[in-house]
DNA sequence: CTGAAAGCGCTAACAA
DNA sequence: TTGTTAGCGCTTTCAG
């Protein structure tokens, strides 16, 4: 492997000329520039990543921090993940992934200055790790809301809004019965904030219309979908119109709906991707995982380089038919 | 942060000492390593990762390249992602992500020394990247089975070996007229090669049987899975049993199942994991993708711990019965 | 506009 | 069993 010295003497400069050309941090002559960059290409240099954190105390790496345990929607992680990492690359990053399981990852990641800053996916209501993510000395970016964000910054959809907005849709297409298919009751529990987010929204916009608010969290699985529309219409035959919030059962909600005699409003709340996935008509407000993905990194590379103060965004939730036989 | 220097004051040692406590590359007497250990503690310190790889040459980083463009199915991706990931960590390890579709990533990786070794996923029959992969100067492992490997270790699932057994399984039951609902035309059209394994296999152990190898190519998505039923049996009714390799379309297909008059037998191939959150009882062949990763990440380990040889393995199938009612 | 040289924090000979 | 020291390859003052 070539080093800076190689590119410098066949360029016939010294190495720090040639580390200015490559990192534009001072002006430099445009013939010098050019016989750099010629040998830079000639000689398929590379600049060692470690020798380069080493000496300039950044990595150009941001951390993903993402929930691996079972029962997390893998197909939903991906998704932010593949926003971040996008995002990441564009702005001439890398990603590190690191676990969230991994107690002492956090630790290593970031004392170990192995990352620049770090994004931490599926934060809870009362996150544990927030204490110690606190006084990290590297910025920190949370996707999701807990109840006290401890001074980070904090990325997430605005799942009470959607929640609203969702009832409002079915409220203006007549209906006055209403039901929430909501995440799984582990979800619940262990005080993940989206579900209790949105869960608020859909509670206050029917208490805003009289309508009784019914929320059935639904185990995520297509079987449990179908079960759950089943349930519902048998113990309150007068619901026309749903809530989905729950990306793995929605199929089996769709698969129920299509069973039955009188037609159910569905509104579903996941990212466009899985929803356009169902080839079905759908009300859909979209999750945009990839967005706040992408969110996530300009924001905490701000702080990263410009030293921007943390902050909480919340995306906006915005609705859409979807109608696969209309393309 | 604390750095060497100051673990080894603290502990009344030499860094030198401090760096074989911690690497384990000497031995050295328990009463020292007690002290540096405590003094490790006492002082939170955590090695300086970009310093240790440019003073070892070793990064302890392996780097993952996945695909990330439109199309692939998340859910088996992150399946795969999360074997590697959990493996490596378990051997002290962690994942640099650099997407497919990055030109440069492959290069800014291994060249800029970030990664000790690279496993590269969803490689395709006649892959364009195995060329600049065969001269690197780490080793590579590809999860997928190229046409020619270009001498680069691979791993994956006996695709050709899982189209036979599934043939088997419903042959054994006394089905004599079959059906493949597969890939999407577009994996077909990419050459990526399980598609094509699973194929032949499928159409040699029809042919062994004398049975017509009927195959559906079958787009992603559950309404596509469903009109694959309904068209393969109004134009064959004698149809009594299906293989299905196409976890997107697979729901589909059940559902389809689930409203014909004659029962029909199918046997599915995906990962496990995606299979009982359908919640219904399958015969299915286990994709293993997590037992892949982590075998991914230890052969590559190998080769460049001992230096051990390319070698390609695949993993076998094994059917198993499915019952979620059962437990 | 360019160069020389002092580290960044660690590992691994080489010595003792 | 432990210490001393010379780098690893780069960035960035400080000089010119």
């Amino acid at each position: 492997m070539a080093r800076i010295d190689d590119v410098a003497r066949q360029a016939g400069v010294s190495s720090s000329t040639v580390s200015y050309v490559l990192s534009g941090k001072r002006s430099i002559s445009k013939p010098t520039r050019d016989r750099v960059l010629q040998a830079v290409k000639d000689l398929g240099y590379r600049p060692h990543a470690g020798a380069r954190a080493l000496a300039s105390s950044r990595t150009n790496v941001i951390g993903l921090m993402l929930p691996l345990r079972p029962g997390v929607n893998v197909a939903v992680v991906m998704e932010f993940a593949s926003g971040v990492v996008t995002r990441a690359r564009e702005l001439a990053h890398d990603v590190l992934i690191v676990t969230a399981d991994d107690p002492d990852a956090i630790g290593r990641a970031i004392g170990g200055s192995m990352v620049d800053s770090l994004i931490v996916m599926d934060v809870e209501s009362n996150d544990p790790r927030i204490g110690v993510l606190s006084d990290s000395p590297v910025p920190v970016m949370l996707i999701g809301l807990p109840d006290d964000p401890g001074g980070l910054s904090c990325v997430d959809f605005d799942f009470e809004g959607a929640g609203r907005l969702a009832v409002a849709r079915l409220a203006a297409r007549g209906h006055t019965h209403l039901a929430l298919i909501g995440s799984p009751p582990s979800v619940y529990e262990r005080g993940t904030s989206y579900a209790r987010r949105l869960d608020r929204g859909y509670r206050a916009a029917c208490a805003d219309r009289g309508l009784e608010a019914r929320v059935l969290q639904t185990t995520a699985s297509i079987a449990a979908g179908q079960e759950a529309i089943a349930e519902l219409l048998a113990a309150h035959p007068e619901i026309t119109g749903v809530v989905v919030h729950n990306e793995a059962a929605l199929p089996g909600v769709l698969m129920g709906r299509a069973g039955l005699a009188e037609p159910l409003d569905v509104v579903a709340i996941a990212p466009e991707s899985i929803a356009t996935g169902l080839g079905t008509r759908l009300d859909l407000i979209a999750l945009p995982a990839q967005a706040i993905g992408r969110e996530a990194v300009d924001l905490v590379m701000a702080q990263s380089d410009e030293g921007a103060a943390a902050q909480t965004r919340l995306l906006s939730p915005q609705a859409r038919a979807l109608d696969p036989s209309a393309s």
